[in-house]
DNA sequence: CTATTATTCAATAGAACCCTTGAATACTTT
DNA sequence: AAAGTATTCAAGGGTTCTATTGAATAATAG
């Protein structure tokens, strides 16, 4: 009988352990970027604003909640995803927090103050209206996480090249950027710069990873 | 600048907090017995093993993480889910760490050491040979959650009645018994027993939770 | 072999978490 | 109003988590 909760104990003490893998800003960051793209321990560290030992400490602890992988590559060492069910729980894990609204939205509307400013584009819309070659669908993330995986048809520019690059881009068509997610600001900034150099654009909320959830591929 | 930063973090911040409510063990037990039938308090606290006080508190962050609500009912105060997504997101954990075998089964083993000693049967195999009548559905759980839902066409026999209820259980029939899902140690004990007394018997691994996910609705 | 670079280790201090205990609160019944 | 019951509050001491710092380990380049 004893026997019995001890065991159960350790069961959902294991549950707990992955939970609390999770249980930490800093830690979500580095998943969600890990999620666009492998990197090493100082890129994290630099994307994520913290100090390197910090990173390597926190991404220890992904690694030993086996969420995340690493590969010794010469002098670097990559991390990357562990599984791609990782991205699941980390997606349901903000599907929940948007029921909550109240608080979320106020924390998102801090984050991406334009949000609502300017026009959006469905999944199934673009992929029609691409489909008649009447959009050009934009990347604005960096080229690494470009070159991990990207929607179909699209074209990398990353947001700190964007206006040196203009020239690149139709005047005619319609410009839908995208970056990582609803999460990301990349493409909220990438719009407001074409919109003020006039051009049409409109931003598709999902990113690479609802990409792959809605069950569709990406192109490498 | 710096107030993206913030803001960044604060967003992140809000995740981190609801995955740091699930990051106790006696939380998640909580919320499992919570996914089968709302409870109160003191339920809650005798069912886990655990203080009134410490049990309230838990409550408590459950319910500031928006995980759970509460309802006062005269004397009592009834906890239960705040939203079906919260069954999903322990789901998903729980996916999760299946997924990272080593320690779970060795977990797992310890728990329901005689778990791969008796026959299974899938929810499809069920289906069919319910409509032919060739079966009796049993459901071990605790009366309350019978009540509060479960399998249609399951008959209700708590599992601390059943040797004296015997005779309720036709000798003819297969007898399939389930309980709270792959973690529940009930519907295993259900069947050492019933074995003993020569019924023919399988064990349903999936649960109530488990029923719905796969879509499919219960009965009252 | 030495110097260099990316990463990890070790130690520390401050914060958050967790359980226990005993008292306080809220509602019901008499 | 008084007594009784379910729940919560408040304070404590022990444990775990986190960021920082400086030193220690790998692997590479010269």
């Amino acid at each position: 009988m004893e026997d019995h909760h001890r065991s159960k104990e350790q069961l959902y003490q294991l549950f707990a352990k992955l939970a609390s893998a999770l249980a930490n800003p800093h830690r979500l960051e580095i998943l969600d970027l890990l999620i666009q793209a492998p990197r090493t321990v100082e890129d994290l560290a630099q994307e994520a604003h913290m100090g390197v030992a910090n990173t390597s400490q926190h991404l220890q602890r992904l690694k030993q909640a086996n969420l995340v992988a690493d590969e010794r590559q010469g002098l670097f060492i990559r991390y990357r995803l562990a599984d791609p069910a990782v991205a699941r729980l980390w997606q349901e894990l903000r599907a929940l927090a948007e029921l909550q609204l109240a608080e979320l939205d106020r924390a998102l509307n801090d984050y991406r103050p334009q949000r609502h400013d300017f026009p959006k584009i469905s999944v199934d819309e673009l992929q029609e209206r691409m489909g008649k070659g009447e959009v050009l669908l934009l990347d604005v993330r960096p080229a690494v996480e470009f070159q991990a995986g990207h929607l179909p048809g699209a074209v990398s520019i990353p947001l700190d090249q964007l206006d040196q690059r203009l020239d690149e881009l139709p005047a005619d068509r319609l410009i839908v950027a995208y970056c990582r997610g609803p999460y990301c600001v990349f493409a909220d900034q990438a719009i407001e710069l074409l919109t003020e150099k006039g051009r049409n654009v409109a931003r598709l909320e999902e990113g690479v990873a609802e990409w792959l959830f809605a069950g569709n591929l990406l192109e490498k």
